[in-house]
DNA sequence: ACAAATATAATAGTATTACTATCATAATAT
DNA sequence: ATATTATGATAGTAATACTATTATATTTGT
Protein backbone atom coordinates (compact mmCIF):
# COMPACT_ATOMS: atom_id res chain seq x y z
CA UNK A 1 0.00 0.00 0.00
CA UNK A 2 2.95 2.27 0.64
CA UNK A 3 3.49 3.67 -2.67
CA UNK A 4 0.32 5.97 -3.95
CA UNK A 5 -1.01 6.66 -0.19
CA UNK A 6 2.40 9.15 0.52
CA UNK A 7 0.96 11.40 -1.79
CA UNK A 8 -2.64 10.98 -0.57
CA UNK A 9 -4.02 12.99 2.39
CA UNK A 10 -7.62 11.30 4.20
CA UNK A 11 -10.11 13.89 4.32
CA UNK A 12 -11.85 14.02 7.78
CA UNK A 13 -14.87 16.18 8.74
CA UNK A 14 -13.40 19.89 9.45
CA UNK A 15 -16.27 19.91 12.62
CA UNK A 16 -14.24 17.09 13.75
CA UNK A 17 -11.55 19.26 14.97
CA UNK A 18 -10.76 22.64 15.94
CA UNK A 19 -7.62 23.30 14.32
CA UNK A 20 -6.62 20.21 11.68
CA UNK A 21 -3.87 18.40 13.33
CA UNK A 22 -1.95 17.55 9.75
CA UNK A 23 -1.49 21.29 9.72
CA UNK A 24 1.18 21.53 12.27
CA UNK A 25 4.04 19.39 14.01
CA UNK A 26 2.19 19.73 17.20
CA UNK A 27 -0.83 18.57 15.54
CA UNK A 28 0.95 15.57 14.08
CA UNK A 29 2.38 15.12 17.73
CA UNK A 30 -0.85 14.85 19.29
CA UNK A 31 -2.39 12.26 16.74
CA UNK A 32 1.06 10.29 17.01
CA UNK A 33 0.92 10.12 20.75
CA UNK A 34 -2.46 9.86 21.38
CA UNK A 35 -2.89 6.64 19.29
CA UNK A 36 -0.07 4.97 21.71
CA UNK A 37 -1.40 6.40 24.89
CA UNK A 38 -4.78 4.80 24.05
CA UNK A 39 -3.86 1.82 22.76
CA UNK A 40 -2.12 1.07 25.75
CA UNK A 41 -3.84 2.42 28.33
CA UNK A 42 -7.28 2.56 26.89
CA UNK A 43 -9.64 5.34 26.05
CA UNK A 44 -11.08 5.84 29.57
CA UNK A 45 -7.65 5.90 31.51
CA UNK A 46 -6.87 8.61 28.39
CA UNK A 47 -6.57 12.41 29.24
CA UNK A 48 -5.54 15.11 27.94
CA UNK A 49 -3.13 16.10 30.34
CA UNK A 50 -1.45 12.71 30.50
CA UNK A 51 -0.61 13.54 26.23
CA UNK A 52 0.35 16.90 26.98
CA UNK A 53 2.68 16.06 29.40
CA UNK A 54 3.83 12.87 26.81
CA UNK A 55 4.31 15.46 24.09
CA UNK A 56 6.27 17.86 26.02
CA UNK A 57 3.73 20.28 25.58
CA UNK A 58 0.71 21.72 27.70
CA UNK A 59 -3.26 20.49 28.09
CA UNK A 60 -4.37 23.90 26.85
CA UNK A 61 -2.66 23.90 23.91
CA UNK A 62 -4.32 20.07 22.83
CA UNK A 63 -7.25 22.09 23.29
CA UNK A 64 -7.11 24.09 20.49
CA UNK A 65 -6.67 21.06 18.27
CA UNK A 66 -9.90 18.91 19.49
CA UNK A 67 -12.51 20.20 22.19
CA UNK A 68 -12.17 16.53 23.91
CA UNK A 69 -11.04 13.26 23.75
CA UNK A 70 -14.43 11.72 22.14
CA UNK A 71 -14.20 14.22 19.28
CA UNK A 72 -9.99 13.16 19.06
CA UNK A 73 -11.40 9.20 18.93
CA UNK A 74 -13.72 10.41 16.44
CA UNK A 75 -11.08 11.94 14.81
CA UNK A 76 -8.82 8.99 14.54
CA UNK A 77 -11.17 6.47 13.85
CA UNK A 78 -12.61 7.92 10.74
CA UNK A 79 -8.79 8.47 9.96
CA UNK A 80 -9.16 4.76 10.23
CA UNK A 81 -12.14 3.71 8.45
CA UNK A 82 -10.70 6.64 5.21
CA UNK A 83 -7.55 4.62 5.02
CA UNK A 84 -9.40 0.91 4.63
CA UNK A 85 -11.53 2.97 2.38
CA UNK A 86 -8.64 4.18 -0.16
CA UNK A 87 -7.26 0.67 0.26
CA UNK A 88 -10.68 -0.92 -0.65
CA UNK A 89 -11.45 1.40 -3.84
CA UNK A 90 -7.75 1.55 -5.13
CA UNK A 91 -7.47 -2.25 -5.02
CA UNK A 92 -10.80 -3.35 -6.16
CA UNK A 93 -11.30 -0.63 -9.06
CA UNK A 94 -9.40 -2.95 -11.42
CA UNK A 95 -11.50 -6.05 -10.61
CA UNK A 96 -14.02 -7.02 -13.07
CA UNK A 97 -15.77 -10.20 -11.72
CA UNK A 98 -17.98 -8.93 -9.16
CA UNK A 99 -17.02 -12.37 -6.91
CA UNK A 100 -13.82 -11.39 -6.78
CA UNK A 101 -14.30 -8.22 -6.45
CA UNK A 102 -16.13 -8.74 -3.17
CA UNK A 103 -13.93 -11.50 -2.17
CA UNK A 104 -11.58 -8.62 -2.13
CA UNK A 105 -12.81 -6.14 -0.45
CA UNK A 106 -13.94 -8.31 2.56
CA UNK A 107 -10.26 -9.31 2.90
CA UNK A 108 -9.15 -5.85 3.08
CA UNK A 109 -11.81 -4.67 5.60
CA UNK A 110 -11.60 -7.89 7.85
CA UNK A 111 -8.31 -8.34 8.34
CA UNK A 112 -5.63 -8.07 10.73
CA UNK A 113 -3.25 -5.33 10.00
CA UNK A 114 0.32 -5.71 9.77
CA UNK A 115 2.86 -2.75 9.78
CA UNK A 116 2.65 0.28 6.97
CA UNK A 117 4.67 3.19 7.25
CA UNK A 118 2.78 5.31 4.65
CA UNK A 119 2.05 7.79 7.00
CA UNK A 120 5.09 8.24 9.68
CA UNK A 121 3.07 10.06 12.56
CA UNK A 122 0.34 7.10 12.52
CA UNK A 123 1.01 3.74 13.29
CA UNK A 124 -1.92 1.65 11.67
CA UNK A 125 -1.52 -1.59 13.55
CA UNK A 126 -1.65 -0.06 16.84
CA UNK A 127 -4.73 2.52 15.57
CA UNK A 128 -6.90 -0.45 14.38
CA UNK A 129 -6.34 -2.22 18.22
CA UNK A 130 -7.57 1.00 19.22
CA UNK A 131 -11.06 0.91 16.40
CA UNK A 132 -11.26 -2.91 17.72
CA UNK A 133 -11.34 -1.47 21.44
CA UNK A 134 -12.96 1.81 21.08
CA UNK A 135 -14.94 1.89 18.12
CA UNK A 136 -17.96 1.03 19.06
CA UNK A 137 -17.70 3.87 22.03
CA UNK A 138 -17.72 6.91 19.63
CA UNK A 139 -21.49 6.26 18.80
CA UNK A 140 -22.84 4.44 21.61
CA UNK A 141 -23.54 7.48 22.87
CA UNK A 142 -26.71 9.70 23.35
CA UNK A 143 -25.40 12.08 21.44
CA UNK A 144 -25.16 9.74 17.98
CA UNK A 145 -28.34 11.26 16.46
CA UNK A 146 -26.73 15.03 16.98
CA UNK A 147 -23.27 13.85 15.62
CA UNK A 148 -24.12 11.72 12.97
CA UNK A 149 -26.52 14.80 11.33
CA UNK A 150 -23.14 16.73 11.85
CA UNK A 151 -21.44 14.30 9.54
CA UNK A 152 -19.11 12.37 11.80
CA UNK A 153 -19.57 9.37 11.06
CA UNK A 154 -19.64 9.75 6.60
CA UNK A 155 -16.23 7.61 5.97
CA UNK A 156 -17.86 5.15 8.04
CA UNK A 157 -21.01 4.45 6.54
CA UNK A 158 -19.69 5.29 2.93
CA UNK A 159 -17.79 2.21 3.58
CA UNK A 160 -20.85 -0.03 4.60
CA UNK A 161 -22.10 1.01 1.69
CA UNK A 162 -19.56 0.15 -0.69
CA UNK A 163 -19.71 -2.93 0.55
CA UNK A 164 -23.68 -3.23 0.25
CA UNK A 165 -23.33 -2.14 -3.22
CA UNK A 166 -20.75 -4.63 -4.36
CA UNK A 167 -22.90 -7.40 -2.65
CA UNK A 168 -25.58 -6.24 -4.67
CA UNK A 169 -23.53 -6.75 -7.71
CA UNK A 170 -22.87 -10.33 -6.72
CA UNK A 171 -26.35 -11.03 -5.92
CA UNK A 172 -29.06 -8.42 -6.55
CA UNK A 173 -32.48 -10.55 -5.50
CA UNK A 174 -30.40 -10.43 -1.68
CA UNK A 175 -32.91 -9.05 0.67
CA UNK A 176 -30.17 -7.69 3.03
CA UNK A 177 -27.23 -6.31 1.69
CA UNK A 178 -27.03 -3.35 4.18
CA UNK A 179 -27.20 -5.27 7.07
CA UNK A 180 -24.75 -7.53 5.86
CA UNK A 181 -22.35 -5.13 5.03
CA UNK A 182 -22.82 -4.04 8.63
CA UNK A 183 -22.09 -7.59 9.98
CA UNK A 184 -19.31 -8.14 8.21
CA UNK A 185 -17.91 -5.10 9.48
CA UNK A 186 -18.55 -4.73 13.01
CA UNK A 187 -18.50 -8.56 13.20
CA UNK A 188 -14.85 -8.33 12.03
CA UNK A 189 -13.95 -5.94 14.89
CA UNK A 190 -16.14 -8.33 17.38
CA UNK A 191 -14.13 -11.74 16.38
CA UNK A 192 -11.24 -9.98 16.58
CA UNK A 193 -11.85 -9.15 19.98
CA UNK A 194 -12.90 -12.13 20.95
CA UNK A 195 -9.78 -14.37 19.73
CA UNK A 196 -8.19 -11.97 21.75
CA UNK A 197 -10.16 -11.85 25.14
CA UNK A 198 -13.00 -14.89 24.63
CA UNK A 199 -11.18 -17.33 22.74
CA UNK A 200 -14.46 -19.81 23.51
CA UNK A 201 -16.66 -17.69 21.57
CA UNK A 202 -15.11 -17.68 18.12
CA UNK A 203 -13.58 -20.31 15.96
CA UNK A 204 -10.85 -17.51 14.64
CA UNK A 205 -6.99 -17.79 16.20
CA UNK A 206 -4.01 -17.40 14.53
CA UNK A 207 -4.03 -19.33 11.65
CA UNK A 208 -8.05 -19.27 10.80
CA UNK A 209 -8.70 -15.72 10.71
CA UNK A 210 -11.88 -13.37 10.63
CA UNK A 211 -11.31 -13.12 6.73
CA UNK A 212 -12.05 -17.15 6.35
CA UNK A 213 -14.55 -17.01 8.63
CA UNK A 214 -16.67 -13.97 7.14
CA UNK A 215 -15.66 -14.90 3.07
CA UNK A 216 -17.25 -18.34 3.60
CA UNK A 217 -19.80 -17.07 5.08
CA UNK A 218 -20.31 -14.14 2.47
CA UNK A 219 -19.94 -16.74 -0.30
CA UNK A 220 -22.89 -19.27 1.20
CA UNK A 221 -25.12 -16.35 1.72
CA UNK A 222 -24.73 -15.06 -2.21
CA UNK A 223 -24.59 -18.45 -3.81
CA UNK B 1 -43.57 -15.82 30.03
CA UNK B 2 -44.61 -14.82 32.58
CA UNK B 3 -46.04 -18.06 34.59
CA UNK B 4 -43.15 -19.67 35.71
CA UNK B 5 -40.20 -16.85 35.83
CA UNK B 6 -42.48 -15.54 38.88
CA UNK B 7 -40.95 -18.12 41.27
CA UNK B 8 -37.83 -18.22 39.14
CA UNK B 9 -34.53 -15.83 40.34
CA UNK B 10 -31.66 -15.23 37.99
CA UNK B 11 -28.59 -16.11 39.47
CA UNK B 12 -25.53 -13.64 39.03
CA UNK B 13 -22.29 -13.93 40.08
CA UNK B 14 -22.03 -13.12 43.82
CA UNK B 15 -18.33 -10.97 42.91
CA UNK B 16 -20.70 -8.46 40.77
CA UNK B 17 -21.94 -7.06 43.72
CA UNK B 18 -21.13 -6.29 47.29
CA UNK B 19 -24.57 -6.79 49.10
CA UNK B 20 -27.35 -9.06 47.19
CA UNK B 21 -29.56 -5.94 45.40
CA UNK B 22 -32.31 -8.68 45.65
CA UNK B 23 -32.04 -9.22 49.40
CA UNK B 24 -33.74 -5.71 50.55
CA UNK B 25 -35.82 -3.02 49.45
CA UNK B 26 -33.21 -0.49 48.69
CA UNK B 27 -31.08 -2.94 46.78
CA UNK B 28 -35.12 -3.40 44.66
CA UNK B 29 -34.99 0.35 44.13
CA UNK B 30 -31.44 0.67 42.70
CA UNK B 31 -32.06 -1.69 40.58
CA UNK B 32 -35.51 -0.43 39.40
CA UNK B 33 -34.37 3.01 39.42
CA UNK B 34 -31.17 2.62 37.94
CA UNK B 35 -32.55 1.06 34.44
CA UNK B 36 -34.62 3.82 33.92
CA UNK B 37 -31.95 6.39 34.48
CA UNK B 38 -29.66 4.40 32.84
CA UNK B 39 -31.91 3.83 29.84
CA UNK B 40 -32.85 7.89 29.89
CA UNK B 41 -29.46 9.39 30.07
CA UNK B 42 -26.87 7.19 29.39
CA UNK B 43 -24.40 5.17 31.16
CA UNK B 44 -22.12 7.96 30.95
CA UNK B 45 -24.20 10.94 32.31
CA UNK B 46 -25.77 8.68 34.61
CA UNK B 47 -23.95 8.78 38.33
CA UNK B 48 -24.83 7.25 41.99
CA UNK B 49 -25.19 10.44 43.29
CA UNK B 50 -27.90 11.37 41.01
CA UNK B 51 -29.76 7.91 41.96
CA UNK B 52 -29.09 8.18 44.99
CA UNK B 53 -31.50 11.50 44.61
CA UNK B 54 -33.95 9.61 42.86
CA UNK B 55 -34.31 7.14 45.39
CA UNK B 56 -34.54 9.23 48.06
CA UNK B 57 -31.51 7.68 49.51
CA UNK B 58 -28.03 8.60 50.41
CA UNK B 59 -24.85 7.95 47.47
CA UNK B 60 -22.96 6.16 50.53
CA UNK B 61 -25.94 3.68 50.89
CA UNK B 62 -25.39 2.76 47.34
CA UNK B 63 -21.86 2.17 47.55
CA UNK B 64 -22.90 -0.96 49.60
CA UNK B 65 -24.71 -2.91 47.12
CA UNK B 66 -22.24 -1.99 44.41
CA UNK B 67 -18.68 -1.24 44.25
CA UNK B 68 -19.18 1.48 41.44
CA UNK B 69 -21.22 1.69 38.03
CA UNK B 70 -19.14 -0.63 36.51
CA UNK B 71 -20.57 -3.14 38.60
CA UNK B 72 -24.13 -2.18 38.39
CA UNK B 73 -23.64 -2.13 35.05
CA UNK B 74 -22.25 -5.95 34.60
CA UNK B 75 -25.20 -6.74 37.51
CA UNK B 76 -27.88 -5.65 35.09
CA UNK B 77 -26.21 -7.29 31.67
CA UNK B 78 -26.26 -10.61 33.30
CA UNK B 79 -29.29 -10.11 34.11
CA UNK B 80 -30.72 -9.76 30.94
CA UNK B 81 -28.60 -12.55 29.80
CA UNK B 82 -29.80 -14.86 32.50
CA UNK B 83 -33.22 -13.88 31.23
CA UNK B 84 -33.13 -14.47 27.75
CA UNK B 85 -31.07 -18.05 28.83
CA UNK B 86 -34.31 -18.91 31.04
CA UNK B 87 -36.23 -18.33 28.02
CA UNK B 88 -34.36 -20.21 25.49
CA UNK B 89 -33.91 -23.02 27.84
CA UNK B 90 -37.13 -23.24 28.39
CA UNK B 91 -38.80 -22.64 25.38
CA UNK B 92 -36.40 -25.09 23.41
CA UNK B 93 -36.23 -27.54 25.49
CA UNK B 94 -39.08 -29.73 24.00
CA UNK B 95 -38.27 -29.05 20.77
CA UNK B 96 -37.32 -32.76 19.09
CA UNK B 97 -36.20 -31.05 15.37
CA UNK B 98 -32.87 -29.62 15.61
CA UNK B 99 -33.81 -26.73 13.17
CA UNK B 100 -37.10 -25.93 14.64
CA UNK B 101 -35.52 -25.95 18.00
CA UNK B 102 -32.36 -23.56 16.38
CA UNK B 103 -35.09 -21.29 14.68
CA UNK B 104 -36.74 -20.74 17.72
CA UNK B 105 -33.71 -19.92 19.86
CA UNK B 106 -32.50 -17.40 17.41
CA UNK B 107 -35.85 -16.08 17.53
CA UNK B 108 -35.94 -15.37 21.54
CA UNK B 109 -32.60 -14.01 21.23
CA UNK B 110 -32.65 -11.44 18.45
CA UNK B 111 -36.42 -10.22 18.95
CA UNK B 112 -36.99 -6.68 19.99
CA UNK B 113 -38.38 -6.94 23.57
CA UNK B 114 -41.95 -6.01 23.84
CA UNK B 115 -43.94 -5.84 28.01
CA UNK B 116 -42.79 -8.69 30.42
CA UNK B 117 -44.43 -8.14 34.07
CA UNK B 118 -42.94 -10.99 35.79
CA UNK B 119 -40.20 -9.26 37.77
CA UNK B 120 -42.29 -5.92 39.27
CA UNK B 121 -38.86 -4.02 39.60
CA UNK B 122 -37.50 -4.78 36.33
CA UNK B 123 -38.54 -2.85 32.93
CA UNK B 124 -37.42 -5.92 30.33
CA UNK B 125 -38.08 -3.22 27.95
CA UNK B 126 -35.88 -0.60 28.84
CA UNK B 127 -33.42 -3.10 30.30
CA UNK B 128 -32.78 -4.71 26.54
CA UNK B 129 -32.66 -0.95 25.45
CA UNK B 130 -29.70 -0.44 27.39
CA UNK B 131 -28.26 -3.75 26.64
CA UNK B 132 -28.30 -2.29 22.89
CA UNK B 133 -26.46 0.91 23.72
CA UNK B 134 -24.26 -0.39 26.96
CA UNK B 135 -23.48 -3.53 26.79
CA UNK B 136 -20.38 -3.33 24.95
CA UNK B 137 -18.64 -0.88 27.18
CA UNK B 138 -19.24 -3.56 30.32
CA UNK B 139 -16.31 -5.32 27.88
CA UNK B 140 -14.39 -3.42 26.28
CA UNK B 141 -11.53 -2.43 28.98
CA UNK B 142 -8.50 -2.95 30.10
CA UNK B 143 -10.03 -5.28 32.66
CA UNK B 144 -11.26 -7.61 30.36
CA UNK B 145 -9.00 -10.05 31.03
CA UNK B 146 -9.50 -9.95 34.75
CA UNK B 147 -12.98 -9.61 35.14
CA UNK B 148 -13.67 -12.90 32.72
CA UNK B 149 -11.43 -15.29 35.23
CA UNK B 150 -13.81 -13.62 37.91
CA UNK B 151 -16.34 -14.77 36.33
CA UNK B 152 -18.25 -11.70 35.19
CA UNK B 153 -19.32 -12.83 32.05
CA UNK B 154 -20.52 -16.43 32.53
CA UNK B 155 -24.04 -15.93 31.48
CA UNK B 156 -23.20 -14.49 28.29
CA UNK B 157 -20.99 -16.92 27.74
CA UNK B 158 -22.85 -19.66 28.56
CA UNK B 159 -25.85 -18.45 26.34
CA UNK B 160 -23.24 -18.16 23.27
CA UNK B 161 -22.25 -21.78 24.14
CA UNK B 162 -25.66 -22.66 24.04
CA UNK B 163 -26.83 -21.22 20.40
CA UNK B 164 -23.29 -22.68 19.02
CA UNK B 165 -24.26 -26.34 20.49
CA UNK B 166 -27.39 -25.79 18.83
CA UNK B 167 -26.15 -24.71 15.48
CA UNK B 168 -23.88 -27.79 15.64
CA UNK B 169 -26.46 -30.06 16.51
CA UNK B 170 -28.19 -28.76 13.45
CA UNK B 171 -24.96 -29.26 11.13
CA UNK B 172 -22.09 -30.70 12.55
CA UNK B 173 -19.90 -30.04 9.66
CA UNK B 174 -19.98 -26.09 9.69
CA UNK B 175 -16.67 -25.11 10.70
CA UNK B 176 -17.59 -21.86 12.64
CA UNK B 177 -20.31 -22.88 15.07
CA UNK B 178 -18.76 -20.53 17.78
CA UNK B 179 -18.42 -17.53 15.25
CA UNK B 180 -21.80 -17.94 14.25
CA UNK B 181 -23.23 -17.75 17.40
CA UNK B 182 -21.08 -14.68 18.81
CA UNK B 183 -22.33 -13.00 15.71
CA UNK B 184 -25.84 -13.84 16.11
CA UNK B 185 -25.91 -12.01 19.69
CA UNK B 186 -23.66 -9.49 18.55
CA UNK B 187 -24.96 -8.71 15.42
CA UNK B 188 -29.02 -8.93 16.72
CA UNK B 189 -27.91 -6.28 19.34
CA UNK B 190 -25.71 -3.79 16.53
CA UNK B 191 -28.36 -4.19 13.88
CA UNK B 192 -31.27 -3.05 16.67
CA UNK B 193 -28.98 0.31 16.98
CA UNK B 194 -28.58 0.78 13.13
CA UNK B 195 -32.51 0.41 12.94
CA UNK B 196 -32.50 3.13 15.54
CA UNK B 197 -29.87 5.45 14.67
CA UNK B 198 -27.92 4.47 11.21
CA UNK B 199 -31.28 3.48 8.87
CA UNK B 200 -29.40 3.06 5.58
CA UNK B 201 -26.61 1.09 6.94
CA UNK B 202 -29.45 -1.82 7.62
CA UNK B 203 -32.21 -3.42 5.82
CA UNK B 204 -33.89 -3.89 9.47
CA UNK B 205 -36.94 -1.70 10.49
CA UNK B 206 -40.60 -2.08 11.77
CA UNK B 207 -41.61 -4.83 9.78
CA UNK B 208 -38.42 -6.48 8.42
CA UNK B 209 -36.73 -6.97 12.14
CA UNK B 210 -33.28 -8.38 12.49
CA UNK B 211 -35.03 -11.69 13.61
CA UNK B 212 -35.88 -12.22 9.75
CA UNK B 213 -32.41 -11.88 8.89
CA UNK B 214 -30.94 -13.72 10.74
CA UNK B 215 -32.74 -16.81 10.36
CA UNK B 216 -32.52 -16.59 6.71
CA UNK B 217 -28.82 -15.94 7.38
CA UNK B 218 -28.55 -18.77 9.31
CA UNK B 219 -30.73 -21.35 7.69
CA UNK B 220 -28.65 -20.75 4.26
CA UNK B 221 -25.31 -20.98 5.81
CA UNK B 222 -26.29 -24.30 7.65
CA UNK B 223 -28.15 -25.92 4.51
C1' DA C 1 -39.65 -5.61 76.03
C1' DC C 2 -34.73 -4.56 75.54
C1' DA C 3 -30.13 -4.92 74.04
C1' DA C 4 -27.36 -5.99 70.35
C1' DA C 5 -26.62 -6.22 65.74
C1' DT C 6 -27.28 -4.55 61.30
C1' DA C 7 -28.84 -1.32 57.70
C1' DT C 8 -29.27 3.12 56.20
C1' DA C 9 -28.54 8.21 56.18
C1' DA C 10 -25.88 12.39 56.64
C1' DT C 11 -21.87 14.86 56.32
C1' DA C 12 -17.32 15.83 55.13
C1' DG C 13 -13.27 15.26 52.65
C1' DT C 14 -9.88 13.81 48.66
C1' DA C 15 -7.80 13.26 44.19
C1' DT C 16 -8.83 13.49 39.57
C1' DT C 17 -11.21 14.94 35.47
C1' DA C 18 -12.66 17.96 32.04
C1' DC C 19 -12.70 21.73 31.13
C1' DT C 20 -12.32 27.67 30.70
C1' DA C 21 -9.87 31.90 31.08
C1' DT C 22 -6.01 34.77 31.18
C1' DC C 23 -1.53 36.17 30.31
C1' DA C 24 3.21 35.50 28.73
C1' DT C 25 6.35 34.19 25.32
C1' DA C 26 8.04 32.24 21.01
C1' DA C 27 7.83 31.75 16.06
C1' DT C 28 6.50 33.52 11.55
C1' DA C 29 4.82 36.51 8.13
C1' DT C 30 4.53 41.17 6.07
C1' DA D 1 10.63 45.95 12.91
C1' DT D 2 6.09 45.09 13.85
C1' DA D 3 1.99 42.63 13.82
C1' DT D 4 -0.05 38.30 13.84
C1' DT D 5 -0.53 33.76 15.19
C1' DA D 6 0.85 29.58 17.79
C1' DT D 7 2.18 27.68 21.86
C1' DG D 8 3.11 27.45 26.89
C1' DA D 9 2.26 28.31 31.82
C1' DT D 10 -0.66 29.08 35.49
C1' DA D 11 -4.87 29.35 37.89
C1' DG D 12 -9.44 28.32 38.70
C1' DT D 13 -14.17 25.73 38.62
C1' DA D 14 -17.74 22.31 38.89
C1' DA D 15 -18.43 17.63 38.78
C1' DT D 16 -17.05 12.86 39.42
C1' DA D 17 -15.88 8.88 41.89
C1' DC D 18 -14.95 7.66 45.47
C1' DT D 19 -13.53 6.84 51.24
C1' DA D 20 -14.22 7.62 56.04
C1' DT D 21 -16.73 8.72 60.01
C1' DT D 22 -20.56 9.28 62.80
C1' DA D 23 -25.45 9.31 63.68
C1' DT D 24 -29.86 7.30 63.46
C1' DA D 25 -33.15 3.93 62.26
C1' DT D 26 -34.73 -0.82 61.87
C1' DT D 27 -34.56 -5.58 62.66
C1' DT D 28 -33.56 -9.64 65.33
C1' DG D 29 -32.64 -12.71 69.15
C1' DT D 30 -33.59 -13.70 73.93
Amino acid sequence: MEHLLRSVKIEINDKIYVKDPESSDLGKRIIEKSILMISEMGFESFTFKKLGTKIGSNESSIYRYFENKHKLLLYLTSWYWGWLEYQLVFTTNSIADTKRKLEKAIEIVTKTTVEDSSFSHINEVLLSSIVINEYSKSYLTKEVDVENKEGYFVIYKRLVTRLSAMIREVNADYKYPNSLASTILEGSLHQHFLKDHFSSLTDCHKDVDPTRYFLHLVSTILK
